[in-house]
DNA sequence: TAGGCCATCTGGTCCT
DNA sequence: AGGACCAGATGGCCTA
């Protein structure tokens, strides 16, 4: 959804740009990488069936005896040289899992990526199209879960009175807030830096929700909390 | 122009 | 062996 859309190369424009560069005999046809990959196979495939001794064919007059003879097929000398051919063999098999693995990793990001914007759209923002960093996104999903928390706990609290005996659903005090979990061991999320600090950057908050309310409570003491780092 | 953010590539490591 | 995950490097785009 938010996926830039120049972002998002095709793999065959990848292979494009990489065969281009670095493979020593570029495709005309551009294959994909299965494709590529299996011309590679195809190659190996070759270089074996090069290995056993040519067919005998005799071949009229004594040149044809010759090659008969010869260990060489004909239409294969051109080229470069057998041992040279096979590394270089092996660097377009190498090169061809490159290539796969920049892709997969590729796609590993976009689901990272799609997983981030799917957590942004749950969290309120202000202005409502404002599109929170990476680090941000994370910041604030961190806080505003543990500020929902919080509010749970104090209303569950509230409403069992005093002695607060039924506290049991919600975390407990003194449990670790997950800013103590997120920080590595940390003391709870301090209290508040400005409030904009909520969000890891310098936006401006979104509307007040209690929820929020509640972190800024939490959160007022003159230092930046060691979780916001 | 410097700095922040981001996407991508890459090689290494771990896991299945 | 192949895929997933990770962190460092690099280059592009954008903004103050």
């Amino acid at each position: 959804m938010l996926v830039k859309a120049e972002v998002l190369a095709t793999p065959a424009e990848d292979e494009l740009l990489l065969l281009g560069l670095g493979s020593p005999a570029p495709s005309p046809s551009l294959p994909s990488s299965a494709e590529e990959e299996e011309e590679e196979e195809e190659e190996e495939e070759e270089e074996l069936r090069a290995a056993p001794p040519a067919r005998p064919v005799e071949a009229p007059g004594g040149r044809g005896l010759r090659r008969a003879e010869g260990k060489r097929r004909p239409g294969r000398s051109r080229g470069a040289p057998r041992a040279a051919r096979t590394a270089e063999t092996a660097q377009r098999i190498k090169r061809s899992r490159r290539l796969k693995a920049n892709n997969r990793e590729r796609n590993r990001m976009h689901n990272l990526n799609a997983a981030l914007d799917a957590l942004r759209d749950v969290l309120p923002t202000f202005p409502e199209d404002a599109k929170l960093t990476k680090i941000e996104t994370l910041r604030f999903a961190h806080n505003y879960i543990w500020a929902l928390t919080e509010t749970l706990r104090l209303a569950g609290a509230a409403r069992l009175g005093p002695d607060g005996a039924a506290a049991a659903a919600v975390p407990a005090e003194g449990s670790p807030s997950p800013a103590s979990s997120w920080s590595g061991g940390a003391a709870s999320p301090a209290p508040s830096a400005s409030p904009r600090l909520i969000f890891g950057g310098d936006r401006e908050p979104p509307e007040p929700t209690a929820a929020k309310l509640e972190a800024d409570q939490e959160m007022r003491v003159g230092q930046t909390p060691p979780w916001m780092m």
